[in-house]
Parts: C-alpha cells; structure tokens; sequence
DNA sequence: TTTGGTTTGTTCGAACTCCGAACTTTATTC
DNA sequence: GAATAAAGTTCGGAGTTCGAACAAACCAAA
C-alpha cells in the first residue's frame, strides 16, 4: 500500500495490463520452471487462452523456450516451458579497494568467465581500464546481445544523478562513472553500493527468497555497510546515503573515525577493528610500557588464519570484533525486524566461532519479538556479482512502475 | 521498483486500469482542487475523453463534485472538480496510556467532533467501553456512511493477524482488539502503532508532502518508539515489530531497561529519563550524601514549565534528555537517510531550547552527506488521530496493489 | 481396433479499457 | 455577425482479458 507520488507516475493503459501480466508469468516461470501453460493458468489464475498468448509473446520476444514434453498420467502430455537463459548476457564488475572483478553472466546469474584487474587508483584511468577489459571480455565471449553493465561499489550512489557521491576506501568522491563507461562500452551502466548489491542479490537469487520481503545485507570489511530491502524494494533514502549504519555510535566516546564522529560501529566491528584489538593486545604485554612501535600490522586475513590454528591472541581479537558486530547486529534487528539479516566478508569464514557470539548479543540486546535470521554469505565476490546481475535485470523482473 | 511478491499478488484485468487511472485522478483533484477536467488532462496525460469518462465515474460514486465555474480570458469556462469531503466519515481513536481520545473526521482529516475517555486499564472493559463511545458518536453525527475505524496505539500490531503484539505503557500484550471492536460497532477497524500513525498522517496530510517518500517520525513519551515511510510505504518488518529503535543501546552498560537490554535509547532520551535526570540532580546536591527519598518525582508536564520559567535545574535535565534525544535521531539520520524527521512529543512544546541540542548532535554525529530536514509536530494529538484517518482512507488513495 | 474419458492447448466473439479525431458547447474579440 | 479559442462530448478503433467451445493428444478398457 504505497502512496502515488505525483511528481513521477504514469497513467496506465492495455499495454499496462500485458505488461503487468507478462512479468508475473515470467516470475512464474523463473520460480517453477520447468512448468507447463497449463500449471501456469493455475499457479496465476489467468484463462488459459490469456496464458496462451501471453507464453506466446513471451517465447516470440525469447525470453522463454519450449521445452521437453511432460508426462502424465492421463491425457495430452503438457509442453514445457523454461526460461531462455541465453536471451542476454550481463556484465558484471565488483570493484573493491585492491581488486576489480569481472563476470559474464546469462540471466540466471551463472557466470561463464570471471577475471580481475588491479584497481587503478586514479578514477580516470580505472575507467579506461575497466572499459577496455569489458570490450574485450564481450569479443571473448559473444552472446545475442549484452543488457548491461552493473558495478558494485563501496561507496554510495546518488538516487537522481547516479553519480558515485562518496567511496572512502577507495579515496574518490563526486565523480561521474556512468557516462563515460557508456560511451566506452556501449553498453547501459548500473552502479550500486556493495552493500545493496548483495541485498538485491539475496532478494532475487538467494536461498531464502520464498516470501522474504525485508532483508537486510551487512558487508564487513575495513568498513561496515548496510543493504536495506523492505517490502521487496531497496531502501536508498532521500538522496541514496541510506544503510550507513556503520557510522552510527556504539560508544559514544570511542575512537575517532574519520567520518567526524566517534566509536562508530564499524571502529569497532570492522575488519581493520580486529587488526588493531590484536595489535593493541600485543603492545601492551601486561604492564610493559610498550612503544608504539611494537604494534606490528598484520592483515585481518592473517588474522584469520591465526585463528582457525588456534592461536588465542588471534582469538581474543576476533571475538571482540564479533561482540561489536553482535552488537550492531542487535540494532538492526531491534530497529528493522528483518526476515533475514545476512552477513557479508572474509569474517564469515570463520563463522563457526562468531556467529555463537553475535547470536548471544542479539538475544540479550534485542526484541524477542523479531524472528530475524542472520545467515553468513557464502562467497562476498558471488554475492556481489549476483547482486550486479540483479541490478541490470531486475527491470524486466520487478513489478512495474505503476503510478 | 519492487520484486513481485509470488505468494501473494494479483494479476491485471481490463478494470485494474480503469482503477490505476482512478487512483491517479482522485489524487491529483486531492492535490490541485479545484481542477477542471482539462487541467488534469494535462497533469495526468490522458486523454480528454478518458478524463471525462473517469470524472463521471468517480462522480457517480461521489468520490468527486462538480463545483463552481471557472474564468479563462478566452473560450468555454471550465467547470472545477473537487473532492467531496463529505462521501464518508472516520471515527479515529488515539489510545494513550491515561486518556484515550475520539475524532468523527471527514474525508480531509477535519474533525467535526473530538472528546476524550480514561483509558481502562483492563483490556475487555477498555473495549466495551470504547466500542459504547464510538455508537454514541456516529449517532450524534450521522453521516451518509462510516469508513471504518482507525486505532493508534503505544505498541506494535502483528503484521498478519493484526492482534497487538505488546504494548508496554499500558500493559497489554498478545490481544486481538480488532474482532470485538469491529463485532460491536459492525464497522471495519484498523490497528496502527502510534508512530507509524504519525508517519502516515505527515505522508498523507503533513506541511511536506510534496515529492517526499522517505520520512521517519520518532514519538517522543515515557518512551521512543519510530515509524518509518521509505519508497512512500510503510516498513513494518517481517512481524510488524520494526521502528523499535528506541531499544537500542546507546550506552552500553547503561540503566537497565525493562526490556532487558541496558542503556537504551529510550532509558535516556525519553520523558521519563528527563525526570529521572531531575530527580536525580536534586538527590545529589554537591556532595551530599542524598539518600533516596530527596528523589521526589516531578512529572515531565512540570519539567516544561520550570524550564519555561527559567529554573536552571529543570533546564540541565531537558538538556541532558535533548542530548540523548539528538544522538539517536543521529542514528535514524545516518542509517535511513529521509527527507524529513518528526519529532512527536510534549518535548516539543520547548523546541526553540531542544531544536539547537538536537542539530547540534546529529551535525557531530552523522553524514553531512543526508539532507534530513529535522523538524517537530505540531500537536501530538492531532498527528496521531489524522493517522489514525489516513490509516482507514488510504486504500482508496494507495496505488493498487499491483502484481 | 474402437470407443470413451481426460487433460492440454487454441480459437473466437464479448466486454472492457484508453486513444484520437471530429464534433458540440460556451465564451471573447474584432 | 464572424472568427478565434478553450472546455467538454461522442464515437469508432485498437488492445487487453474472459469464457465457452473446439481441436489435439493421450490412455485404458471393451
């Protein structure tokens, strides 16, 4: 029940209704498949000569394929129909700090190359980069036709503009990727946040997307980010900064960050938070004055490493990481209530051990009332490219816009 | 752009247009009435014909008037369309811990009548008794018909089943309301969390509805509760608990709080906390050893008034309380982004004093990059009741739940 | 081999929608 | 009084789904 917004609608008309009709079908189909017209003429409650035409224009506009014949066991054997995956191609590019990666993916977000790149850190000479790798990937891999380009970013997108407004990790800020991309390519680009991207990804090809309408997606890396989807739609807030919960207080005079504030939750949640609880327990070797040169730098993937040989320094790192996770955790949980929370990074891969420790801090610090699942990503890169495939498609997928 | 919902959706018919297109008219002439038929041509973009066949339909169903005769410089005068304000009635009720108040409304959320009970304490006989004022009212004012009811309420409804779920302040929980109110005023009821009352009547009746999709209303009581608007719905999470941000720790090990998480928002920012910080700064004068019983309590009504009289002790208290009230509205800011944050609350009655503290906090606290226009309710009351309105209206209003 | 029963899928006219051009109505201006 | 202009109506056309009737395909039992 959501309110028209007159300074944006659209008046419908007999097209409205195919189309309308046309993506239930085709969700119907993505959902059941492979299904006969008639199961279809059930599963939607259409006439079966509606069903009829509709499958028709469906297969002539290739987005289905007939398939094998069923069997049953009385009367005319039913023809299949399935999702023609082949219709389009999608490129999707995940661009994190160190590494950009590549995928060519059909339109059930099976990927039949995956490469990656250094990120360039000069904007400009990132997109002549990326654009020639995409040039080159589409001539190594010819399709029908390419829908689009989607890129996840760790940053956020502007809602009008779709320009990147800020990515600290990345050092870049107000820049415009989209247009040049474009011309480069030729391709239609889509960006988004990486955090929305594996929420839309969830939403649309992950495991628990029967009836799911409100998910949220937290990505945890050297910062912390926050994917929203609330009944069945991204949250993006007024200007596309929505989901920045990382940087929300969870000690109000904890460590400076560098957004201005101070103990925001991703200083104490983050990966880069492990990092410095286990350098912190090393400089201080009870009651040593210790230099600060003792504090030694070791990657949080080393870290993780420690930890699943059992070193207990490693140990204490990580579960202080995890109790400020828990912690955050608990806050979207009390303040969303969603379906499923789902946990995005390298963290996950020792989720035997955090996952008790969150789970203990959601039920102390919040509503029993919520039933929230929180469930760890299987793979951040997957998430994140099955998200960007999702962003390019999810037009043709999504409910249309209607007034 | 939304995912369609495959447990739960509605194929297009021929008559899904005619009522998308309806919507559309009924909330233009809302928007722009008086309006002739060939102004909504062209804010709508239809046809000159359709509009006309539109009017005349939601003429005859006396969604619509036909009212006086307009002057143009030059051709035929235009005959101005306006809403009939007087097509049906609402009865809307805000329930609040000590006083429960009723509103016979019309269609444009004008009260032609408006009086308050004590709130029973028991539930069975709080709805006798509120089920014998509501008959008495629409006898008093008859009306050609009565919508239905709408029910704001100091807790959250169950998505599904629409039983209240808890409600603290009055001490109820696990209660269907709607079935005996609904048996005894033979009128459909509808159940709404007081927040999301407040959020809903700023979205449908409030100073900045213009192009505004994402607001966020925060009631300010004995305790916090939020409603949230994004992508111009409401989110109510996956049970209907979602907006209980004011569970959230501020303070980690914080006063206890009868939720059973410690250091809550609402523990430190709500009316009560102002009287607990009240109290307390007189059981603690300059080192004395203040024993319990110099904490008299002074209720919060009183708090505002020695702060309007200047008393200094009175305004710490507000301050300290404003101060916790800005670092979570901090938090909505940043993680949600809206356009627009309303702060409901007898707090603002002192706005000029709590306006700046709040500014203050969430300027520190969050994003520069939101645009947040942080701003108080005018009469609480009023809010929630015109929710309470727009809560029964707002099917014929929606856009049609579409695929 | 034939016949009846069952299910799938197609055909075609009816009902409904908006579109768009032509028309009528009502006013002002020269 | 004629020309101009704008509002509102009429009516055939195109597109959609509905619903009943029909054709196709298959099985099983007589």
């Amino acid at each position: 029940m959501h309110k028209i917004n007159l300074s944006k609608f659209q008046v419908a008309t007999n097209e409205t209704v195919r189309d309308i009709n046309s993506r239930i079908m085709l969700n119907l189909v993505r959902r059941h498949q492979p299904v006969s017209r008639a199961d279809l003429m059930r599963f939607s409650g259409l006439q079966r000569s509606t069903v009829s035409v509709i499958a028709g224009r469906l297969i002539a506009d290739r987005w289905l394929r007939e398939g094998a014949v069923g069997n049953l066991p009385r009367g005319r054997k039913p023809t299949f129909l399935h999702l023609n995956p082949e219709r389009c191609g999608v490129i999707g590019v995940d661009v994190q700090p160190a590494r950009t990666t590549l995928a060519v993916s059909n339109m059930e977000s099976q990927f039949s190359a995956l490469e990656s790149m250094p990120t360039a850190r000069d904007p400009s000479e990132f997109v002549a980069r990326l654009s020639h790798r995409i040039t080159d990937l589409i001539r190594a891999h010819p399709k029908k036709s390419y829908e689009g380009v989607g890129i996840s970013l760790p940053g956020r997108i502007e809602v009008g503009s779709e320009r990147l407004i800020f990515a600290p990790t990345l050092g870049w800020s107000e820049l415009d990727l989209k247009t040049p991309i474009e011309r480069e390519t030729g391709l239609p680009v889509k960006l988004e946040n990486a955090a929305n991207a594996c929420a839309l990804a969830e939403l649309w090809s992950g495991q628990h997307i029967d009836g799911v309408n409100n998910l949220v997606a937290v990505t945890v890396s050297d910062d912390i980010s926050v994917g929203m989807i609330m009944n069945g739609q991204l949250v993006r807030g007024s200007t596309g900064v929505a989901g920045e919960f990382g940087h929300v207080s969870q000690v109000l005079d904890g460590p400076k960050c560098r957004c201005g504030n101070s103990g925001c939750w991703e200083m104490l949640a983050s990966n880069a938070a492990a990092v410095r609880y286990y350098a912190e327990s090393a400089s201080v070797p009870k009651g040593a004055i210790g230099s600060k040169s003792d504090m030694a730098i070791v990657p949080f993937g080393d870290i993780l490493r420690l930890v699943e040989q059992g070193d207990p320094r490693a140990g204490k790192a990580l579960n202080q990481m995890a109790h400020h996770l828990g912690i955050g955790i608990a806050m979207l949980v009390t303040g969303l209530a969603p379906d499923v929370l789902m946990v995005v990074g390298e963290v996950t891969r020792v989720w035997d051990k955090v996952g008790p420790i969150v789970a203990e801090a959601v039920k102390r610090r919040s509503f029993t009332h919520a039933v929230t699942r929180i469930v760890p990503a299987g793979s951040e890169v997957q998430s994140r490219l099955r998200g960007t495939v999702a962003l390019v498609l999810q037009k043709h997928f999504s409910a249309p816009s209607i007034a």
